[in-house]
DNA sequence: CAGCACCGTTTACAGATGTAAACTCCATTT
DNA sequence: AAATGGAGTTTACATCTGTAAACGGTGCTG
């Protein structure tokens, strides 16, 4: 399931918090994003015809919920951006951030903790 | 700088041995990526026009080379998915990997080794 | 009952991307 | 000199994306 980058702003907000009401998701994402009402609009139907996002009918209007999980997408790219960057490997890609110094002392003692919990 | 996904793969040859004139990253790729060689014409021009690679005269043709290091390109999409991901902190993504069973044995010990030799 | 408001649906349009063919120069071959 | 062939340059065109306005149906309101 392919989705833009635009398009995943509006699936954020249903990830946060669902079912929600067109206006809702508006309200989110208009002030955040700078976008007109008819851009999320737009953004909101694209998905809904990507099968990304569920619609059920609430008398007049309808409340949409995220069909594709924030899970399974995170996966799919992360694994997209390792496979593509990393030869699928993750220990290069960690290096890669270490050499760049892109670790922060957190992130190190958190990554410490992590291997030092897996299995041997 | 914004390189597609189609035009990395140009600049995935270049990265590798250069410079080269056209017909040879056009034998590279056209194997590879089952690409018209019209294809790989123009996304050597798309990658010129952006900057990503420069073209120097030989003779009656040109030799290109990256302009773009690859490091710099890996950096940048690294980054990107980083923060758009996992608020731009590099332990959640190796704990989705690790949650996903994506870590490979070896990627565990490598990952072991890299912590141990990092500054406190 | 007529018009308004609100939602959802359609249409719009420019720029990026994937994919490729057509065209244009020059140099070299016949 | 004419034809051929290779290299670079232009043009083409469908799809996806970002961004939005226009349109349409239907309860609610005066």
């Amino acid at each position: 399931m392919q989705i833009s980058d635009a398009e995943s702003k509006v699936m954020a907000v249903l990830w946060q918090r669902h079912p929600l009401a067109a206006d809702e998701i508006i309200a989110a994402l208009a002030a955040a994003q700078d976008w007109q009402e008819g851009t999320i609009k737009t953004l909101l139907n694209r998905l809904l015809n990507k099968g990304a996002v569920a619609a059920t009918r609430d008398g007049r209007r309808y409340l949409y919920s995220p069909l594709l999980a924030r899970e399974a997408w995170v996966s799919a790219e992360s694994r997209g951006l390792l496979d593509r960057l990393f030869d699928g490997r993750v220990a290069p890609l960690v290096a890669h951030f270490s050499q760049h110094r892109a670790l922060s002392r957190d992130d190190v003692a958190a990554l410490r903790k992590l291997i030092e919990e897996m299995d041997p």
